[in-house]
DNA sequence: AAATAAGTTGACGTTGACGTTAACGTAATA
DNA sequence: TATTACGTTAACGTCAACGTCAACTTATTT
């Protein structure tokens, strides 16, 4: 068959460990409809497809996306089932997004451009105290 | 003279108008000493580089950055005056910054592939659903 | 003079995203 | 068998980033 299966399965704390963050965390996503995993008797017990959900809701947090937000990004990675209205209206979340990112992209790129000049302007500083030794400690000393 | 002074000034409604924030957020900003505006009376008179690191403030926070991120952002603007400690001390904050931008760059881009293949596959289910348009309304009328 | 607009300083409220502690169950190990 | 490791739910705490009053002043307009 040769599925695309993945049968690999983990704990919450081997998640937790994986991604650097608490199991405190991980629980939390779930009171917010953002995973929901099977249980073992009580215990949770997280799939292949969970941990990729996981994995992008901490990319949305290293861009700034809220947990609602993440979770549209989330929802996308579901196998598009739904009727035509629902795919229309996920298409215009898809279009959204992309125009956030768009915005992000120019925003980054001009914070680089910023540093850039800024560091530019610590280093000819710092040559500057290289050949003016006087300006050169911390604290004048009389 | 032809000096780089620019002398216009803005009230805080002006600021807010222009940036679409309320002066509450202009006002917190100081509050957390991101401003430190003029005054003229009891009123607070911003000059364009205060126009400017509020500037650098919000693109902080469409960035995710938090607002002490961006302190240190603005900061860099002044004018790189400081020791060498300082200086040295600025040239390690500009790379961790260029770092944390070098990680979101990539989040975004990895971002963006996925939402290429989501509206693809939105796209092609919609088209599935004109081939068959069984499936195309809502709810399964039997 | 009265109202309107724009500014001010507190001070408390709210929301998101968790942290922390309590009180408890279960399973493997010394 | 008692301790240790890992899990659970429930409830309250916290911190950032503002929002939302209230109570007030000062300038302009009617």
């Amino acid at each position: 068959m040769n599925a695309i299966n993945q049968n690999k399965t983990y704990t919450i704390s081997k998640l937790a460990e994986e991604f650097d963050i608490t199991t405190r965390t991980i629980r939390f996503y779930e009171e917010k409809n953002l995973l929901k995993p099977v249980r073992n008797g009580s215990n949770r017990l997280y799939s292949a497809a969970d941990r990729v959900k996981l994995k992008l809701i901490l990319r949305g947090k290293r861009l700034g996306f809220t947990l609602e937000e993440s979770r549209e990004i989330v929802d996308m990675y579901n196998p598009a089932q739904g009727n035509t209205e629902q795919l229309q209206s996920l298409i215009g979340i898809i279009r959204d997004k992309r125009k956030h990112l768009e915005q992000q992209l120019h925003d980054l790129e001009g914070m680089m451009l910023d540093l850039r000049d800024s560091e530019e302007r610590c280093l000819n500083a710092l040559a500057e105290q290289s050949n003016n030794p006087a300006l050169h400690s911390q604290g004048n000393h009389s």
